[in-house]
DNA sequence: TTGTATGCGTTATCAT
DNA sequence: ATGATAACGCATACAA
């Protein structure tokens, strides 16, 4: 017998060997081009008799496409990326992720596609993107912590990878976008805080330089705009719980400190809260404060954290299904938002008019 | 002329279609193999003079290797899979998530590996194994969150998939395992609340029926023995911060409640400190509390929590070299236990004896 | 409707 | 050392 290189593989494997559409066709007694139509959801020219065959011979065998094969054939790879840069000093924990992961998955494993995940620094997030795209891991791109100066947007037009981005970049941005109104939910929390009396409204922002960040500034100065307030102390944090802390501090040391806080989430929030009490102040009565994520743990402090909240599972979902769409050529190019809704909890109750904390007249 | 399908889509690339081995042999003026062996990094039998030719081809086309067609030839996928399951209705803030996937991409990509992530319900979890496996998304499984009675091993074995359990399993683990080493930290955080002269400490656990809760258990008992304490109340919970307050108001509730509390994770310990704290209960003075990961926000709570901290990062990196090397038939079987240490913070301080809490005598 | 043949891009084997 | 060619498993254009 001649040499056999493959077949040395395959004999060894035999007894495991996983059924190809070859022995489908086989089994089914029709030619393999036959087996891949029948087994083909949109049956095209095709008995329905053949395509019964050919359905009992692949259950027979637990026949299961390679999906390898496929791809080389399709040039498709059945997965989409999602590339996260994150500064390997402040991996805190992020709540957007085990629930946004969820919806991303219902949404694209019934089209039998995977999500393929890196988590980076910054150096190597040009490169993986490269990397993903031209190996042909990947179909397209989840772009998740939009920068306002999006150097991406440009990389992705030279890959020539369909993406979404995760947020609300603004009309500029030349790929579609799903995301939650971080503009809306900044005003709603900051219009509560004022409906419940306080004076002089400050903000903790997260890390400077991303759209999410902006955005929810825009929100809250709008508010205390359109309530004619002068007064817009800010401190620029980072979304940590210490950038957080050391944020309230700074406020607080100001010669005008605040009476109320509305953190850019709800970690900088927790942290936030807790550095104002070791100083003596009482929440809400001295200071309110509102974040932004509604975590679980949000309302397991003390007190229970007010906080914007939206449902991050469908946000992964819809993105994932714009995402589906737009390597399907189907490109919805708009942008879509999510409603975030305001979930008030005791840190930002009203104080009673006969108790309001330092400054306060009043006596009942 | 002929109707030519696959063509016309290649014209329609032609301007920017990626360079293939073809291109890179074309250009370089040798066969597909020589220029394949020439881009090999074991550069097997071929001139010195060729290799450098085909890669000056290769670099000027800019050439990278299409992964799906590698795929299909080496029969490999050049990923692994993570199948997370996740009750869609305690999808907590994970800890361990970034840093943990920040280890593992680290150890992969450079192997030019990727990692396939998906999160899931109960229902989902196996036909999620058996689809990445069988349609051959994945060369290996990373296992987490082992249970004490786990049904996957005999899946996995089915599969005929390597796996690498994350967690210590015990020595009836089919599979190798790289963990941390949960029963070691529970024991320091009971010790040093023993040290710290506590009389009465409790324990609230994580889910029940997970290698790592039971562990922690086991620790805090071993420690308690060799204390010589017969106080052991404890409350089972889930790791979110909901369970944390509940099982924590329970101990509190009973007729011999703690004087301090090891909690299997810090999101409980947090929530449980502020279930304790609303009651009027101080920490440290009247309740200790210890918890476990070492989370950000641990440093940045009121008081500060004392943990039990781990190299997640290390951790992920070193799961991911276990299972791309028994993806490479090089079999290493044994366990790996990571250390953990101790993060004193003032939620388990030392209460002075002139001033121990409810039931003490003290005055100043 | 069905079978045949070809291509996807790579690696590996064989013959030169 | 190198070139030619088969093979991976699937989808599809084309002929029958």
């Amino acid at each position: 017998m001649e040499s056999m290189p493959r077949q040395r593989r395959q004999k060894e494997q035999t007894a495991t060997r996983r059924a190809t559409i070859n022995d489908v066709a086989q089994l089914a007694g029709v030619s393999k081009g036959a087996a891949s139509r029948a087994l083909s959801p949109d049956g095209g020219r095709i008995g329905r008799e053949t395509i019964a065959r050919v359905r009992a011979a692949a259950e027979e065998l637990g026949y299961v496409p390679n999906i390898r094969a496929r791809s080389l054939s399709a040039a498709r790879a059945y997965a989409i990326g999602w590339v996260m840069r994150r500064d390997p000093d402040v991996l805190t924990e992020d709540p957007f992720f085990p629930s946004f992961l969820a919806g991303v998955e219902a949404a694209i494993s019934v089209r039998n596609y995977t999500l393929v995940l890196s988590i980076v620094t910054d150096e190597l997030e040009e490169p993986t993107y490269r990397r993903l795209a031209s190996e042909g891991r990947v179909d397209g791109f989840l772009l998740s912590d939009v920068r306002t100066r999006e150097s991406r947007f440009a990389l992705l037009a030279d890959l020539q990878v369909p993406a979404v981005a995760l947020g609300a970049p603004g009309p500029s941005c030349p790929i579609p976008a799903v995301g939650i109104d971080d503009r809306k939910g900044a005003e709603l929390a900051t219009e509560h805080l004022l409906a419940s009396g306080r004076q002089r409204i400050a903000h903790v922002t997260g890390a400077p330089g991303y759209i999410h960040t902006h955005n929810r500034q825009l929100g809250w100065r709008a508010a205390l705009r359109k309530a004619g307030k002068s007064y817009c102390a800010e401190g620029i944090a980072d979304f940590t719980p210490e950038g957080g802390a050391k944020a309230t501090r700074a406020l607080l040391d100001s010669p005008e400190p605040p009476d109320a806080i509305f953190y850019d989430n709800d970690l900088m929030a927790i942290a936030g809260m807790a550095a104002a009490m070791s100083r003596g102040l009482r929440v809400p009565r001295d200071l309110a404060v509102v974040g932004f994520d509604n975590i679980p743990m949000a309302a397991h402090v003390a007190p229970p954290l007010s906080s914007v909240a939206t449902d991050t599972r469908d946000w992964g979902k819809l993105a994932a299904l714009t995402l589906l769409d737009a390597i399907d050529g189907r490109g919805t190019q708009g942008q879509v938002m999510l409603q975030s809704g305001l979930v008030v909890r005791r840190s930002s109750h009203a104080v009673p008019k006969h108790a309001n904390g330092q400054g306060g007249v009043s006596n009942q």
